[in-house]
RNA sequence: GCGGACGUGGCGGAAUCAGGCAGACGCGCUGGGUUUAGGUCCCAGUACCCACCAGGGUGUGGGGGUUCGAAUCCCCCCGUCCGCACCA
């Protein structure tokens, strides 16, 4: 343990563990008193009689679940970061507004209530003052009152009546945005939109009145396959479902099931998640990752009348293609296996000819599809992708503009989740449609003229002149697509269309812990409850009793057990009638969708921020701008999921007046992750990092066995953690601060070093020995002013360290200081006392309580925070020199330096140079083909 | 396969934005000092090779190019990491 020998020969007032814990214990209770964190509103609650001073600055890290199992080192990283550049811009003049909260719904609190019989809020508000414990011992500038929790029903009644917000309306097509539900109704009501049938929207039934309505509304429910996970007894969104098609969290089974479930018209938004993506300052790999997910993609609708073995003359084929030019390259057409109408049509018996390969050896077509969708359905997506498979139906489809009759056929290579469900075969200009025409004997024909020395075996999809195409011969893919999309709407077979990859958000789950739907249930469907009625409580639910999870059991929402609270009695307009409550509550993403509004005004029961409020903190000050929080730091996990949810939740709030512009988070920084050495025996089994002893040179042995080391993330499974606790008995908070930020760059991945936390230690101790006798604790600054050349460093310094922080390179602050800081030391005297004073107030936002000790030494206790001093700021006048000293290159090699007048000309320099011995040896009296000189910078000369 | 990021001492990294002294700062290591000892703390050295020094040569994954000058810009290749992956 360094620094903390009992009895050794330390000196009584050396900055170590010991003095660290003692010094950030007072200053943080200093501080909590004062309340100096505590960030003003412009009106209401949290108004100050000071006013907001200075520009406001809206600052947050992405909130984290309330886990039971502690934090390792790791967590803080990005906590620390964006507490520093919170500090360093208060210093700065800027009123900043910093908290943090606790997403606290989630699956763990119910699996340990599922456990253990101890209610979920029991197990979360443990978890929470756990965490708060371990953060608040890091010091950050949170203004404490702000902080809010997904759980708490004063936040949660928010979420329902955001939800309430998006049931209530619907999304106008024409003005490209979310409108009040009742617009539309009055919009049926008047006759200015026609029911879909043509009839009168007063001569439908109520019940098809609300049916039509409701298909029009924001969240709506829909009969749909949905991903059932049995182990986890809930459904999942698309986006919880790995590529392998298990569960995210768990890695569980999924089933695709057809169930009754809330979704979320996210792809309403599609384009506008799309396009406003260009507005963000965010990491291209996020912005990238989404429009990935979106995957928008222009193309075309096109109809294959069916021929030939039909049961419903009517059944025409659609399919979705990028390109339609090569409608006539089609030589077979593929449904997805659980397309709707593969019953239709599937033949009742192999038409004369069927080589036996299309048939998969069965008897009938219907024989053969069951036991391919058998077949498929049984198998990995991993194995799906080996080879291409299918069969045929028996029947035959019509391209369109000719009288060719094409075979088609189910496969699993197209999915029923994309597009129709059923695409065009083409496999002269479409690599998978050639790999299913050679499995399976089909021609190619291609219709578009590929280059001379493009392979024959392979589709070709660039560009070029359609041929065998008939009336396309001859223009390009886009001349081609052009017409024949002009060609098939004339004759009504197609039109052209946008295709997204992204589905509605599946919203409802079948679990306890999360915020109840604000919904009741008539005969004919669902009800918004009045605003008034909110919150909608969750109900004590005292039976944790597991349920058997088997593969086939039917999703049992938890809420359908509390049997005197699912049906209620309500007066909702026309009289006390009974009403059964929705028994889904709502996914953990929810709450952290819109927990930095809240953070605005966290205390506010009338509305869920004021508007005045809202303005403030989040409109742009540029007329152009997004607005949003001015820099949201988190991990790069929720690139997709979080993010994309949140954006579109707040694009619906903006549409409907609640919130002043169109994105939440104006700009992005993902922190990298800690990781940490791993090691593992001889079985491969993982052991204590912690135990492990020797050296990459001489070989890791742990209990005598040798072991061999991996990197990896840190965490319980690898067995090398390494907790802020441990850290903090052996150093001090301030010294794991200043190491976290020293390690590197904020957004890199980077390897946890225990060994060398004790170089950021020997920092501050360096610092504290340079203003302050360790034996004596008497201060040792002088009063003396600094000279000339310690003055420019100190300025150059200042210079260096407020960009380096405005750019949140906090690695090369912490250089430059400690620079500065060792050549104080060199000098040996005790600091002047201007270089000191800068130098403290230039650590504090990185160190704190370590700062805040220092400041107070050397300006009496009565003295303001150091958080409230402004940071340093450079006199420009002491950034220039009179003389410079230059590298001089010959050739292009470094062969001397210079020391010049800072105004010098190119000849002075040239002539300077060629004085110094070494270069003029180097240039040897030849002539200079080539000189010159970059003023400051470098000479060159060329001989 | 497609897309993105990256590649610098024994290690983390700096210089890359704007071409201009490569290796700041720290860990580790080597030597020395303090200390009864270990540890702590302090001082010096530390890219590689040659040299007593002065100095010279080589060097930023590999190859090529632009330039007086390239870690930095351009092209090709190799490698690592991340995301997507039969998306019609």
């Amino acid at each position: 343990m360094p620094g903390s020998v009992p009895g050794g020969d330390t000196p009584p007032h050396r900055y170590n563990a010991a003095l660290a814990a003692e010094i950030e214990a007072r200053w943080q209770a200093r501080w909590a008193a004062d309340g100096i964190y505590e960030t003003p509103n412009p009106s209401g609650q949290l108004a100050s009689d000071q006013g907001a001073g200075g520009p406001k600055l809206f600052i947050m890290d992405m909130f984290p679940y309330p886990s039971g199992s502690g934090l390792h080192v790791g967590h803080p990283l990005g906590y620390i970061a964006t507490d520093v550049y919170v500090r360093f811009k208060r210093m700065a003049g800027f009123n900043v507004l910093y908290t943090m909260g606790f997403d606290a719904f989630g699956l763990p609190a119910e699996e340990h209530a599922r456990q253990t019989g101890q209610h979920p809020r029991t197990n979360t508000e443990a978890n929470i003052d756990n965490m708060r414990r371990q953060l608040d011992r890091l010091g950050l500038g949170h203004d404490k009152r702000r902080g809010v929790a997904t759980t708490d029903v004063d936040y949660y009644r928010w979420t329902q009546w955001i939800f309430l917000q998006i049931f209530n309306s619907w999304f106008d097509p024409e003005a490209g945005r979310a409108r009040p539900i009742s617009e539309l109704v009055d919009q049926f009501s008047s006759g200015a939109r026609q029911a879909p049938d043509g009839r009168s929207f007063h001569g439908l039934s109520e019940a098809e009145q609300r049916e039509l309505v409701d298909g029009h509304r924001l969240a709506y429910v829909a009969d749909a396959p949905v991903n059932w996970c049995p182990a986890l007894g809930t459904v999942l969104a698309n986006e919880e479902v790995t590529n392998q098609g298990r569960s995210e969290r768990g890695n569980h089974e999924v089933f695709k099931r057809p169930l009754k479930q809330w979704m979320m018209r996210i792809t309403a938004y599609a384009d506008r998640l799309l396009e406003d993506l260009d507005r963000l300052d965010w990491p291209e790999s996020v912005k990238t990752m989404q429009r990935n997910w979106i995957g928008r993609s222009e193309g075309a609708f096109i109809t294959f009348p069916a021929a030939g073995s039909l049961k419903e003359p009517s059944s025409d084929l659609e399919v979705f293609t990028t390109r339609p030019d090569t409608l006539f390259g089609t030589t077979y057409m593929v449904l997805a296996p659980e397309h709707p109408l593969v019953e239709v049509l599937t033949a009742d018996a192999w038409p004369s000819g069927t080589p036996d390969y299309w048939t998969g050896g069965a008897a009938t077509p219907s024989e053969a599809v069951a036991a391919y969708r058998a077949r498929a359905s049984e198998m990995s997506d991993a194995d799906r992708s080996e080879s291409k498979s299918g069969v045929f139906l028996g029947a035959m489809a019509l391209v369109p503009f000719t009288d060719s009759r094409v075979p088609v056929f189910i496969a699993d290579y197209v999915l029923m989740g994309y597009g129709t469900g059923a695409v065009m075969g083409v496999p002269g200009e479409d690599q998978r449609d050639r790999e299913f025409a050679e499995a399976f004997g089909l021609p190619v024909v291609r219709t578009v003229q590929p280059p001379d020395d493009h392979p024959e075996d392979l589709a070709y999809t660039g560009d070029g002149p359609s041929i065998n195409s008939r009336f396309l011969d001859g223009l390009d893919v886009e001349g081609s697509k052009a017409l024949i999309l002009e060609r098939l709407e004339e004759a009504g077979l197609g039109r052209p269309t946008v295709n997204y990859r992204m589905r509605d958000w599946l919203f409802s789950r079948q679990r306890y812990w999360g915020e109840p739907i604000p919904i009741v249930h008539d005969e004919h469907g669902p009800v918004a409850l009045p605003e008034d009625q909110l919150p909608v409580e969750l109900p004590e639910l005292v039976d944790w009793a597991p349920r058997a999870l088997a593969r086939d059991s039917e999703p049992e929402p938890p809420l359908g057990r509390v049997t005197e609270w699912v049906e209620t009695d309500l007066d909702l307009g026309g009289g006390v009638r009974r009403y059964r409550r929705e028994l889904n509550t709502m996914p953990q993403w929810a709450g952290s969708c819109w927990y930095y509004l809240r953070y605005l005004d966290p205390r506010n029961d009338g509305c869920l921020v004021d508007p005045d409020v809202e303005r403030y903190w989040m409109a742009d000050p540029e007329p152009e701008g997004v607005g949003g929080v001015d820099l949201y730091v988190g991990g790069v996990e929720h690139a997709v999921l979080h993010l994309l949810y949140a954006r579109f939740w707040h694009k619906v709030l903006y549409d409907l007046g609640h919130v002043s512009g169109p994105e939440p988070f104006k700009r992005l920084v993902n922190q990298g992750y800690i990781q940490a050495y791993a090691f593992k025996d001889g079985r491969g089994i993982y052991v204590p990092a912690d135990e492990v002893e020797g050296s990459l040179q001489a070989g890791f042995t742990h209990e005598g066995q040798p072991v061999t080391r991996e990197l990896g993330k840190m965490g319980k499974s690898l067995k090398n953690s390494v907790t802020p606790d441990d850290m903090y008995a052996s150093y001090g908070a301030d010294t794991l601060r200043l190491y976290e930020m020293f390690m590197g760059p904020i957004d890199q991945d980077r390897p946890w070093e225990t060994r060398s936390v004790i170089g950021s230690q020997r920092v501050l101790q360096r610092v504290w020995r340079n203003i302050l006798d360790e034996e004596t604790g008497e201060l040792r600054v002088t009063d003396d002013g600094a000279d000339d050349e310690l003055l420019r460093l100190l300025h150059r310094t200042i210079d260096g360290v407020r960009s380096d922080m405005e750019g949140m390179r906090f690695n090369t602050a912490i250089a430059k200081l400690t620079e500065l800081n060792n050549e104080l030391t060199r000098r040996g005297s005790g600091a002047p006392r201007q270089v000191a004073d800068a130098m403290v107030r230039m650590l504090a936002p990185l160190v704190p309580h370590f700062a805040e000790e220092l400041w107070h030494l050397l300006h009496g206790d009565g003295a303001a925070s150091v958080a409230q001093t402004g940071f340093p700021e450079a006199d420009p006048a002491l950034l220039v020199t009179d003389t410079v000293e230059v590298p001089v290159q010959v050739n292009g090699k470094v062969r001397g330096r210079v020391t010049l007048a800072a105004d010098a000309g190119e000849e002075a320099a040239v002539s300077a140079a060629l004085a110094e011995p070494n270069v003029a040896a180097h240039v040897g009296g030849r002539e200079l083909r080539k000189q010159l000189y970059v003023p400051g910078r470098m000479i060159a000369l060329v001989v």
